[in-house]
Parts: structure tokens; sequence; C-alpha cells
DNA sequence: TTGCATACATACATGCATGGATGTATATTA
DNA sequence: TAATATACATCCATGCATGTATGTATGCAA
């Protein structure tokens, strides 16, 4: 193996992921050792320090690839143009019901994304380095329960949901949910 | 430290328990060593050894300790006398709610449990030797699910609630909440 | 074409964690 | 009371994971 050119490196730190993410979902986080992706990727133990500083970072990389495009999907589905009044496809209600169709349907679609969650949600420890991955998941989660609200306060608003259900407590059913 | 009576033992062997909850905790499953939890209980790794096989043994008699007042809380609040057609204290929808409050009530009281579900839900990997636990707490749930089940189909024939939801529906709605 | 940065591979030192072997003092039982 | 089982403590060999240091061949820019 010698020098590559950008996107072969590019492809190369991808390939390091996705070996991440398989030894991850069989072994478990913690017990996958930087040797073990490695091999899986077929390269050495050299190439992943070289693209990663550590296991946590790694990790972390191989979770952007799944939040990053949520948080874009939601707000694309769930706030553009919540504030224009004349907006057929904007109702609040239909809104929150895409959003989570198009959830279930990206985890129907890619395996991947499949993955990743499953490892995140029983293959990881959230202690240590891993308690501030936990911290920033439990920010995105606030955030997305933040979103949530909004939308049912334009539905609150307008009169579509009953008025004994405040729109936090909303919010936070559909996100258990 | 020399030979103690078996009651001592006993006791000896209750301290390690609590001891890796504790170090469990903060550690994380993966990354306590025996050695942390011998320390953390006052006694050596000779004595974890003596009482436990390994770790996944350890960890499986922590989760006993809570998992089996919850089955024995289920067996009695829900299912115990519910054949007994007139009894006022029996009615399906009142124990269902009972058992709900029980659980936050222990949860509330017993920080021991609190800990101990917090480690099986993030700081355990279920892997490997662990799989099986995981195995085992899908299987507990799906016991948990049935039970439910009973629950609802009793309060169905009763008319209690909307025939418009199964009692497996209803259960399994129950059981995520 | 030279020189430096890049993209890795290889080698090495270090540090636990594990499990088993062994020691040992006491409770228990016959 | 002698023999044995119990309840640990201590010690040791082994292996694996980590991080870093170093080697090296190539792409790229001046």
């Amino acid at each position: 193996m010698v020098r590559k050119t950008k996107e072969d490196a590019e492809l190369t730190r991808q390939r390091i992921i996705n070996a991440a993410r398989e030894v991850f979902l069989t072994k478990g986080v913690s017990r996958t050792s930087l040797e073990q992706i490695a091999r899986h990727a077929n390269v050495t133990r050299g190439a992943v320090y070289w693209h990663f500083t550590n296991k946590s970072e790694l990790f972390h990389a191989m979770r952007e690839q799944v939040f990053l495009p949520l948080i874009d999907r939601m707000d694309d589905t769930l706030l553009a143009n919540i504030d224009e009044e004349n907006n057929p496809a904007a109702d609040p209600l239909t809104r929150i019901e895409n959003f989570l169709q198009g959830t279930v349907q990206v985890l129907n679609d890619h395996q991947e994304t499949r993955q990743t969650y499953e490892i995140m949600m029983s293959k990881c420890e959230y202690v240590d380095e891993f308690a501030t991955v936990l911290q920033q998941i439990l920010n995105n989660c606030s955030g997305v329960v933040e979103k949530f609200e909004q939308v049912y306060a334009k539905a609150h608003s307008k009169g579509l949901v009953s008025v004994r259900h405040s729109p936090a407590e909303l919010a936070m059913d559909t996100h258990l949910f």
C-alpha cells in the first residue's frame, strides 16, 4: 500500500467507518479493537490512526453519518416554511406524520442506519469519553422534542389538537414513540 | 481475612454485588475489571471468583435481584385471582394502573433498582456472553407483554375497552410506555 | 526536478485484565 | 478431635489492546 490520491483516501476513510459499524455490531464497541476494524477494512491500524485519533472519534464519525441527515430531514419536513399560513402541505399534523413515515422508510431502506441505531442502543456503554456522546445524543433528542413542540404549538394555535394536551406533552409522547 | 460463617459469606456476596452495581454504573460493564469491583467491596479478586465464576455471572446475579421481584409483583398485582368474577379489586384496568404505579414507586424508592436499570440500558453491550442476557431480557419482556395481554383480554371480555384495539396491541403499547 | 506533505505500514513499549494455581486459616462435620 | 470443606488472599503466566515512534513510497507544488 502506498500513498493514494485524496479521493482514494476518502474512500479508505469510508471503508474504515463501514468496517467499524459491522464489527461494532457483532462485537460491541468496547470489545472491538482498532486492529479488528483495520483488518475488516483491509488496512492496518496505521491507517485507522491516520484518519481518526481514537476509537471514540471513529464512533462519532459513524454516528454523524446517520444523525446529520436526520436533522436535515427534520428541518425540511417539519419546520420549512412553517409560517406560510396558506400552504396546504404545511398542515402541522401532516408534517408530523410525514416525518415519522419518512423515518420508518429510512430504517427500512438503509440497513446501515438500522445497524448504527442498534449499535447506539445496545452495543455501546456510555461512560468516560462516550458519556459526552450520550450527552450529545440527549441534546439532539431535546432538539428533536423542541422541534416537535414547535409544530404542535402551531397545530394548537390552529385548533387542530385537543386543548387538554400541551404541545410539550404531545412532543414528548411522539418522541417516545 | 479468614474463613467466615455462612451468613458472613452471604454478606460478602451481597457486598460484591452492590460494589459491582456501583462500579458498573460509573465505568460501564466491560470497562470494569473484577479487581476494581473487589477493591470497592473491600475484598480481593479471589473472593469475587469464589462467589461468581466470571463477570457475566455476577452481572446476571445483579440483574436477578431486580427482575425476580418484578415478576413476583406482576403475578401478584396483575394475575392473582383474575378469574374470581365478583372481586371488586380485580378490575383488569385497575390492576394495570396499580402495577404501573407500583413500578414507578419502586423506581422512586430504590436507587439500587434505578441504577440496575440504567446499567442494563446504557452501560452494557449485549454481545457474546451478554447476548444471551439480552435474549433473557427479551424473553422476560415477551412474558411481561403476555401477562398484560391476558389482563387486557379479561378487560375486553368485560367490555371495558374499545373493541377497536386488540389485547395484543394494548399490551404492547402499555409495555412500550 | 527537488522538497515537502500525505497516506499509510511496521515495530515497539507499556499496561492492564484474565484465569488459574497455590497458600492458608478457620468453620463444620463425622 | 481429626479430617475435610469452605472462604477467601496472593502470586504468576499469558495475551491482548493501546498509543506512539519510525519507516517509506508516492502525490503535488514551486
